[in-house]
DNA sequence: AATTTTACTCTACGGTTGTAGAATTAAATT
DNA sequence: AATTTAATTCTACAACCGTAGAGTAAAATT
């Protein structure tokens, strides 16, 4: 079971925060801020997907993420490279060096990544 | 307003086929295909939503997409980056290159590729 | 101690999605 | 001409989602 939308950007703050109570993700919830019991049920129905566990603080729940940002966005990543490239991570990183529009700069950072990668096989 | 899960794997069938009746649609769905009406609800749908088109043709209807998949696809991809990586191409690129297991052969082509980006600046 | 604030649960309601049966119509086949 | 097949619309229903009010309880403030 996956993350719907507003529950995954409830989901960033928390990866931001490490560790959060109520309060704090309000505060971090840009403007228009939604109402607490709007950020309750999505703790709650992310809880129930087993996405986030808290630990009871006195009279406060802190709550936490129990997937990591990078396992998370991998997955993510590898369906829509299964979706749109038939499952090819070469022809999607094609498609991603063409479309994106990378300054020349940031296109050499990436090729000095890439020859480190290739370094560290 | 964004295409659903479902709607999103008819729409890849679509731009497979660049043109295709319902018939051609359900051929080209795996098993285990979906009731012919189902097909027809989500094409109706997607129809709403300004994703697809028909001409009338005979009996049927060939159906065609309106989006093209790379404008798709690059909407899409934004918004994961927007979203995972603060909105910066170059930590995604990164990230993509250190996460996404590619072979070392796989590293080199990319390589070359954003070579030839680099000299089409 | 009384009041206010904070966090939470329960309930709810309208919208979207996945899925498909029933009914209809038109074309194709027998 | 009668029957079968294909395509579509209409209707439907359960699950999921976005959103939040009402109610409750406990802690913090006055």
């Amino acid at each position: 079971m996956s993350l719907s939308k507003s529950e995954e950007q409830l989901m960033q703050l928390l990866w931001e925060h490490e560790k959060a109570i109520m309060n704090d993700l309000i505060a971090a919830y840009p403007d228009p801020k939604p109402a607490v019991t709007t950020v309750a049920t999505l703790l709650k129905r992310m809880r129930d997907k087993g996405f986030v566990d808290y630990v009871q603080l006195g009279r406060a729940r802190q709550y936490y993420p129990l997937v990591d940002k990078q396992t998370y966005f991998s997955k993510q990543m590898k369906g829509m490279i299964q979706n749109f490239f038939n499952n090819s991570a070469t022809q999607f990183a094609s498609f991603f060096a063409k479309e994106t529009d990378l300054s020349k700069e940031e296109l050499e950072s990436l090729k000095k990544l890439i020859d480190q990668e290739i370094k560290n096989k």
